[in-house]
DNA sequence: GGGATTGTTTAAAT
DNA sequence: GATTTAAACAATCC
């Protein structure tokens, strides 16, 4: 679940929680979260000041004192936090770092589709994933949002899920942005004609912002750094809505699969 | 108990 | 090569 703005929201609740301090220690419960193995990140990333935390796409960084970063993909239900000592663990939990303050960074993941990895300075250019995601979309302007989308063919649903089109974009921002830009799910690309294409953009953007302001979605599992859910759940047109009523035209909400993920649309309102 | 759910990778088919 | 579908991954809910 955790997209754009739901990481977003967790890097930023944690920086001011792990910013100037170090994990001095760490604590694997479930070694599948280490793809890449526990040495390297040992070694790399541990005794090192934490100079930033921020997020790429749906990966959420920490950043060390001499570049050498940490990369956690949450993917469905993985959940970061700091715990105090005394806290009970979870039962999901998959990995402490231990901080020296004495708290720790937990990790907790029900699905274990989560991970997590650590790469010494400028190491994260050769994880494949890393390198080959797309632009960030609040930050891409219109010309580059259409040479992006120029000569595909695909479904413009799965093109905004297509990580290395653009990076962050999951199934509810991806419906929520072609409900207000007008747009089927099913359209393709290349039919899309340019103004529409840039009201899309502009409709992404203003989701995704929106998303950020609201804390991000709370579906399930989602929760903030802090704990607390997020609210933008409340404020979903389409998302999850089948054969609810449009909130534009009243109309009955329609569900299809594309690119393999539910997509609710309104068909009278989007073309 | 079958189906759907979330993100991504991989394989296979078109 | 581009695109599409399905399966796999794990656990849970309805």
């Amino acid at each position: 679940m955790p997209e754009l703005p739901e990481v977003e929201t967790i890097a930023r609740g944690l920086a001011p929680l792990i910013v100037g301090r170090r994990f001095t220690d760490l604590t694997v419960l479930d070694p599948r979260v280490f793809p890449g193995g526990q040495a390297a990140f040992r070694r790399d990333i541990l005794d090192r000041e934490i100079m930033r935390v921020f997020r790429r796409a749906k990966l959420l960084m920490v950043e060390l004192a001499d570049g050498a970063r940490v990369a956690f993909h949450l993917k469905m239900t993985g959940r970061v936090y700091v715990a105090e000592p005394a806290a009970a663990p979870h039962k999901h939990l998959r990995v402490l770092l231990g901080l020296d303050n004495g708290r720790a960074l937990h990790f907790q993941d029900m699905r274990r589709f989560g991970t997590c990895r650590g790469f010494a300075p400028g190491g994260m250019e050769n994880w494949d994933f890393y390198a080959g995601l797309g632009p960030e979309p609040l930050t891409l302007s219109p010309q580059d949002f259409a040479s992006a989308l120029a000569g595909r063919s695909g479904r413009i649903k799965a093109l905004l899920l297509d990580q290395t089109v653009i990076a962050g974009v999951g199934n509810i921002y991806a419906d929520e942005a072609l409900f207000a830009a007008g747009i089927r799910p099913d359209t393709r690309a290349a039919d899309i004609p340019g103004p529409r294409l840039e009201a899309l953009l502009a409709a992404l953007k203003d989701v995704l912002c929106r998303a950020i302001q609201a804390g991000g979605s709370t579906i399930r599992d989602y929760r903030t750094a802090e704990g607390v859910e997020g609210a933008f759940q409340w404020s979903f047109k389409v998302y999850g809505k089948s054969g609810q009523p449009c909130p534009a035209c009243r109309g009955p909400l329609r569900s299809q699969t594309v690119a393999g993920r539910t997509s609710t649309y309104c068909p009278a309102c989007q073309h």
